[in-house]
DNA sequence: CTGTTAGCGCATTCAG
DNA sequence: CTGAATGCGCTAACAG
């Protein structure tokens, strides 16, 4: 059996509320008797059961984390960023992984709701039309959450993200200034908060620059890799003279795939990614893309989450923090 | 308030007891009232508190996992396939993140503790002199544990991993076939198991082709991609015909700093690494290394964790995971 | 300053 | 088959 409080009570022969005041550091305690209790949980290796502990205060200490996924390396970082900065809050971190699957998305929240997290932070799958129901049973329950990074649509709750709109218009602009003309665009489905900011950045940008441009530049499909590469195997038939995708691993698919088609990067073609994955400068060629600066995210939806938590009567709002652009050699 | 069992219990017009049996899918039950029961938890959200629960059964449906690092991909991976594996036998997973800093280990081992974690896996930190009280402590506690790709020296407990030796040296022997006769060893702190292992193959090789090397070839640094990139500038002026990396991130450090001196790969010198990273065969060029079967060491340390579990009364065994050669372009 | 009492939400006896 | 009573380990009142 574990040692318990009561143990470490009997052996320094104080009441259980006594020795319960002494581990927690309240005040109004002798110092001697606070040594002593110490001296014998130390001695017996006490460990407070977190359950018991927290039954009664009604706190967990936990901080829910709902990712897709932690393959991604942008993914990975933001974990482990998250997990830093929530520890030094005093926090724990739950990690959820949904790998876009709006069911387990759903799952994590109902077990953290179990869990009694005090809040939770959100990154949002790519389904279509996802079930929010767990989403608003959070709201109803009044458990603080933020969306990071993305969000979903027709839900009001609290979003921290980068630009997405003003970082593709960047991108786009500077593509445009270089004199690309048939600039194509690869995203996925356009329902998606993620895909339908970025494709404005884009029309902005070339409404700007007065110019037009065919439905047909934009590509929908699954923003991974391997489903970049199948893109850039048609997108070499289509002459395109630079290509944006709405993320670095799209872009890598679509580099190797126009590498096998014996297209030059960045003479035959520009391509351009979006979130400046760590390994994405050691690529070949370097990838321009616009960095998504992921500590300054975690710490705005922490803050924001804290906020929450203090107070949820405040009225949702979205954060955005600044993209960078990234220009390296593959433009 | 959250809504508990006892307002399930009322809404349904039986006792707390019945409305526990219902829920629990219990046996000796009338189907009406479960029935009854069931649905009034279903249209009241109803969810279990987990630390009540777990305050009484004593178990907390947990494993703890700690590793080193999550932005390593080869960790990324191996949290994605613990996750998985984990759910789907039930349990849930406590994820801590040390960054190869004992100290942190120790926390979450004591964070577990408190949480009452039914088994923990642990990758050892590369800490040269670790403290390993609390590991001691889970042992005197009867916490199951097993330790994960590598372990410490000096404690008794199972052990699943890659055969270190064997799988180096394969690479050796197969760089020795190709007549490599200065190949340059680097790895880290050899009183790490991880290190002295994959070093003991390396002599191996040596040793059954009738080769002999000096010590200059071993090189001690820290296992990551910008210490790699230092070895690697400093290995470009010995002139060496092949280097071996205990990992692949030093292989991409060293490979990058070797096009940086333009020391081309393969010709002028062969690199290797370990590990088999994803991105490893996307680099340039692509990377011969040793793949680690992730989801196969992760399946065998959750079964002997679970048989741990179970019964904790058996010897302290290391179980070897075979090591598979991936020839690539590098070499 | 310290001990006594009560109760958090739940599962498990044991009567009825 | 169901209900009342008990206690898991801990903290929070309140007396003393």
């Amino acid at each position: 059996m574990r040692v318990t409080i009561k143990d470490i009570a009997n052996m320094s022969g104080v009441s259980v509320a006594t020795a319960s005041m002494a581990l927690n550091d309240r005040p109004g305690i002798n110092k001697d008797t606070k040594k002593k209790v110490l001296e014998v949980a130390n001695k017996l290796h006490y460990r407070p059961n977190h359950s018991a502990r927290s039954l009664i205060t009604k706190k967990s200490g936990c901080i829910g984390l709902i990712v897709t996924s932690i393959r991604n390396p942008f993914f990975s970082k933001l974990v482990d960023v998250f997990n830093k900065e929530v520890e030094a809050m005093g926090y724990s971190l739950l990690l959820g992984i949904t790998n876009d699957k709006i069911k387990l998305e759903k799952k994590y929240i109902d077990l953290f709701i179990e869990r009694n997290v005090e809040g939770l932070i959100i990154v949002p799958t790519i389904e279509k039309s996802p079930d929010l129901t767990q989403l608003y049973m959070l709201k109803s329950m009044h458990i603080p959450f933020v969306f990071c990074t993305t969000a979903y649509y027709g839900l009001k709750a609290d979003v921290v993200m980068t630009d997405l709109m003003e970082g593709e218009y960047q991108m786009v602009k500077y593509l445009i200034e270089k004199g690309k003309r048939n600039i194509y665009f690869v995203t996925c489905d356009q329902s998606l908060m993620l895909s339908s900011l970025r494709l404005d950045g884009f029309k902005k940008a070339h409404a700007d620059a007065g110019l037009s441009f065919s439905n047909d530049q934009i590509i929908e499909t699954v923003p991974d890799y391997d489903h970049g590469y199948k893109t850039g195997i048609e997108l070499s038939k289509l002459k395109p003279d630079a290509v944006v995708a709405i993320n670095d691993f799209l872009a890598w698919g679509i580099t190797k795939a126009f590498k096998d088609c014996e297209i030059s990067i960045p003479q035959d073609v520009s391509v351009a990614g979006y979130d400046d994955l760590l390994y994405s400068s050691l690529f070949e060629p370097a990838l321009t893309t616009v960095k998504q600066p992921i500590t300054q995210i975690c710490k705005k939806t922490l803050e924001v989450l804290v906020k929450n938590i203090e107070d949820d009567t405040q009225e949702a709002k979205t954060y955005y923090i600044s993209p960078k652009m990234m220009v390296r050699d593959s433009t």
